[in-house]
RNA sequence: GGGCCGGUAGAUCAGCUGGGAGAUCGCCCGCCUUGCACGCGGGAGGUCGCGGGUUCAAAUCCCGCCCGGUCCA
């Protein structure tokens, strides 16, 4: 996709005398006020030119710059916003805050919801971990987080904020003028700008080699690679904070910009490398060369920096390495700290995932320099200093502090197990005379027990064994798991639905209104299938976790009940029956079973009240991570990192029941999006996100609010009672609760009462004794199994002398006992056995054992293995004369017969079984 | 949300082509010694996660559930 040069060509670049060139080694076209100039200056076709001097009017760290561009932008009438937080929960289709345009993505730029303010601009932090294995070899060009300065303008039709001249004014004239940029410096390459369904031109804002800020400007849609013109035309903007921080101090790496003032710090904690700063500003500028691609290695990238700045490959390897290592845990670092200071738990799921992964990852990094136990103390480090600019970062230290130890724990316990795993594997497999480790091995052990192969390479060495690890490593993992389509045919039902009541105009939704009503008349609209549409309704229908609403609903053709509720995109409501179906355009009579709607709004306001109660217990971590509210209970699911214990449930148990009697009227409100965030913060947002400009707040003042579509009770008085009733763990760090509130709760409480009291009469025992009672009972169950065993051993013995007594049958020189025994039980038969059998001469001991279904053993001791007995046989071979059946090894054989048999018959038909194998 | 792996003695694990539940460490007793994971002999310790099925017979095979781990989106 391209732009012609009359997108890119603007009055501002005529004005001041800029030309067009054509960039000699990327071929990209580029604005400048330099006719001299070849290249477009940004890497890889031109190495920095600001490292190891300093060009702007002062140095200045990432809060300065911050604050100047904020300042500049307000200045020019944009109004200032808050930062967002880096985990995006208002969107479903991402998870993590990648750019400043992301915040108002989609309700703003698609004209759904107004902007907090038009133009704004807002100092956003990023979180990009696409390009997490660049950080640190590209000397801080990649980074994991990062700030972007965002001013935006959002463009409606019949209002025109400011688009492509004032943009690059403002661009210019902030480069100029903060950090004194002379205008042969300020380069703008074309380009063109795409994502998230959007695309638009944009001009790369270039100087001294590398890339300040992108200006964008999105103004399309693209469907089937086709651009379609899109209503709002947004100004979409990113300076690069830290780049601009960089290069007004023109470190050699952006690290020692944005983390300088920590160094001292740092270096208490992990002693940093001292390399020589000459190498690094020799070096420094080549690392804008190389954009290490996928496929390409580390050590080809490392060989072409190499080259370019002559710099040998050993020296950059033994001595820069290890700072970018550090480089690299500093970006990490800070990244976990804005992560879970905003909540995450870390989890085998969704963003949990990616704070685990980068947890992990830069456990690992810390281990290969020996230093995995500083983790935490890096967070400390961060949380604090970052914590100036980011209060939540120091309000959450606690917690953040005591999430990661359990994940760290939690890891270690991984990487010990696994590793013992990997080591008694290697060694079978050495065993057998491998000497390489296959691929297949690697990726198992990857993909079953989380062990990368950095770990098992180490355990490889002291082995002697080959380890070789593909590049694509993780692709061949990823590429395991392509997963199947799923779900489609429920949503193809709902699309003929959809289609079916187009035509009709949306459902009023009278149960907002007055949430209380029971009994109500509607005229039918449509009906279709089992479906009915009415003009209003006040059954509430299935959403945001909460059951649909039954009732029944009179007409003329008689009554019908009311099973689902259903809204339909087009916000028409579908009622289905059971029944005849009215007459469209007749008005019927409906009433809603009231006690079980009831239910479920206890249920709802209940969910509200628990979750309150969790974030106080157990902290502010604990976000609902689903919900369901049905008439006889509830379940609430909530990120936490550890097990919840009895304690915990009891407390949040407790506050629940306490808020329910301090009757706090639940309030109500529809307001403005951007004022209920101002207001109430981003965890508004537990449900998920919200697509709409006005968002309806469920507040319980003092306690919790949330965007909730929901029906309430007036007053948590209402609610009655919360008992939790079980809670399990749904995944790894989400813990479910599962709660019955008012009335519904009493079943249970019974169900419970009457468990143990049954319990109890069983036992024989009150009810306060059961718990002891049942101790002991199992302490008695374990005593006598011991005595019997103990009891029927001599008791073999016994029985083994008195067989031993008796004239046995000797058939070619082997000793046979053929005995029945009463006792059912094969330990105590096969002792009869070894007691008979120990003496070195041929014998053979063969037993019928039971009372009802008698079972069948022979044993064979070795002397008679050696004159051909083979136990196995000899049962199969009684047992199918009885009509059983068995088998076994040639020492000892088993099987059934499926019924009794008399002693007699057993011996007499047994030994001539004998006989004639022996004749 | 999907896939994969696992649950056996206090701990770590073996046994899993069905046929008598094992090893190592730890624990207890005894001996030998008294120098650093001492050595030797003996012993205790198991509803083989739970439930169902197949079978004469299930730790082992099949199904369901619970618990844990892990990867991918």
């Amino acid at each position: 996709m391209r732009f012609g040069p009359e997108v890119y060509s603007l009055k501002f670049f005529r004005e001041r005398g800029y030309v067009r060139k054509r960039c000699r080694v990327c071929g990209e076209y580029f604005w400048t006020v330099d006719p001299e100039r070849e290249v477009c200056g940004e890497s890889p076709c031109e190495p920095y030119r600001f490292v190891g001097k300093t060009l702007a009017k002062r140095r200045m760290n990432v809060r300065e710059v911050r604050e100047a561009f904020l300042k500049f932008f307000e200045k020019r009438g944009h109004k200032i916003i808050a930062p967002y937080p880096v985990v995006a929960r208002w969107r479903s289709d991402m998870f993590l805050t990648d750019a400043s345009i992301v915040d108002f993505q989609p309700f703003v730029t698609s004209g759904i919801a107004p902007p907090p303010a038009n133009p704004l601009v807002i100092s956003q932090p990023c979180i990009r971990l696409v390009d997490i294995d660049k950080v640190g070899l590209t000397f801080g060009r990649h980074l994991t987080i990062f700030e972007m300065g965002g001013a935006h303008a959002f463009n409606y039709p019949d209002k025109e904020i400011y688009w492509k001249e004032d943009t690059v004014r403002y661009y210019h004239e902030f480069a100029q003028e903060v950090f004194g940029i002379p205008e042969e410096e300020l380069v703008y390459k074309e380009g063109v700008w795409s994502g998230g369904g959007n695309a638009g031109p944009c001009f790369e804002s270039i100087s001294y080699g590398m890339e300040l800020a992108t200006l964008v400007f999105m103004q399309y849609k693209t469907m089937n690679g086709e651009l379609i013109e899109l209503p709002i035309r947004t100004v979409d903007t990113g300076y690069g904070i830290e780049r601009f921080t960089w290069f007004t101090q023109g470190t050699p790496s952006s690290f020692d910009a944005i983390y300088g003032e920590l160094y001292p710090k740092v270096n208490k904690i992990i002693e940093m490398p001292k390399v020589d700063r000459e190498l690094l500003i020799k070096y420094s500028p080549y690392t804008a060369l190389v954009v290490p691609k996928k496929g390409m290695t580390v050590a080809e990238a490392r060989r072409r920096v190499s080259e370019a700045s002559g710099i040998p490959l050993e020296v950059i390897v033994n001595e820069i390495e290890p700072l970018e290592r550090i480089y690299a845990v500093l970006d990490f670092t800070k990244s976990i700290s804005f992560i879970i200071s905003e909540g995450v738990v870390p989890s085998n799921v969704q963003v949990g995932y990616l704070a685990r992964l980068l947890i992990r990852r830069t456990y690992r990094l810390l281990r290969s320099m020996g230093h995995e136990d500083k983790l935490l103390d890096l967070i400390d480090l961060q949380l604090d200093y970052w914590g100036v600019d980011f209060p939540h970062l120091k309000e959450m230290r606690n917690e953040v502090l005591d999430i990661i130890e359990t994940e760290v724990k939690k890891f270690e316990e991984t990487i010990s197990k696994g590793s013992s795993y990997v080591e008694r594997e290697l060694s079978s497999m050495k065993k057998r005379g491998e000497k390489k480790i296959p691929m297949e091995f690697l990726i198992r052990v990857y993909d079953e027990r989380g062990i990368t192969p950095d770990l098992i390479e180490p355990i490889a060495s002291k082995l002697g064994m080959e380890i070789q690890v593909p590049e694509n490593f993780y692709e061949l993992v990823a590429s395991r798991h392509l997963r199947a389509e799923a779900g489609v045919a429920e949503e193809e039902e709902e699309k003929i639905l959809e289609e079916a009541f187009k035509d009709i105009p949306a459902t009023k939704k009278a149960y907002y209104e007055h949430p209380f009503v029971s009994k109500f008349r509607a005229k039918v609209l449509k009906t279709y299938g089992d479906y009915v549409a009415l003009d209003k309704t006040y059954f509430y229908p299935e959403g945001g976790g909460a059951a649909a609403d039954q009732g029944v609903i009179k007409h003329s053709k008689g009554s019908s009940r009311v099973v689902d509720v259903q809204m339909l995109a087009g916000g028409v409501i579908i009622h289905k029956v059971e029944g005849t179906l009215p007459d469209v355009g007749e008005i019927i009579e409906a009433e809603i079973d009231f006690e079980r709607r009831l239910s479920i709004m206890r249920h709802h306001t209940a969910t509200h009240i628990l979750l309150g109660a969790a974030r106080k217990v157990l902290g502010k971590h604990a976000w609902q991570a689903g919900a369901s509210k049905e008439p006889d209970a509830a379940r609430l699911d909530i990120s936490h990192h550890k097990r919840l214990t009895y304690e915990d449930v009891k407390r949040i148990e407790d506050e629940a029941n306490r808020i329910v009697a301090s009757r706090i009227p639940v309030r109500i409100a529809l307001m403005n999006r951007n004022e209920a965030e101002a207001r109430y913060g981003f965890q508004l947002y537990q449900g998920g996100e919200v697509p709409s400009a006005e968002i309806r707040v469920v507040e319980i003042p003092g306690w919790d609010a949330e965007a909730c579509a929901g029906l309430h009770v007036e007053n948590t008085e209402d609610v009655g009672i919360i008992k939790i009733i079980k809670t399990e763990r749904i995944q790894d760090g989400v813990e479910r609760l599962i709660f019955a509130a008012g009335p519904a709760a009493l079943p249970y409480i019974q169900e419970d009462w009457r468990l143990v009291r049954g319990i109890a009469g069983i036992l024989g025992a009150p009810v306060e004794v059961v718990e002891r009672k049942v101790q002991e009972v199992l302490n008695e169950v374990r005593e006598l199994r011991r005595t019997v065993r103990r009891l029927l051993s001599s008791a073999a013995k016994l029985r083994a002398i008195e067989l031993s007594q008796k004239p046995a049958l000797i058939i070619n020189d082997i000793k046979f006992y053929v005995v029945r025994e009463d006792e059912d039980d094969r330990e105590y038969v096969l002792q009869i056995s070894d007691n008979l059998l120990s003496k070195p001469e041929p014998a053979c001991f063969i037993a019928a054992y039971g009372r009802e279904r008698l079972s069948l053993v022979a044993v064979a001791n070795k002397e008679a293995l050696e004159r051909g007995v083979h136990a196995g046989k000899l049962v199969s071979m009684i047992a199918q004369k009885f009509g059983g059946r068995g088998g076994g090894k040639d020492r000892l054989g088993q099987g059934g017969l499926g019924r009794t048999i008399a002693e007699e018959e057993f011996i007499r038909e047994s030994l001539n079984i004998i006989r004639e194998l022996f004749k």
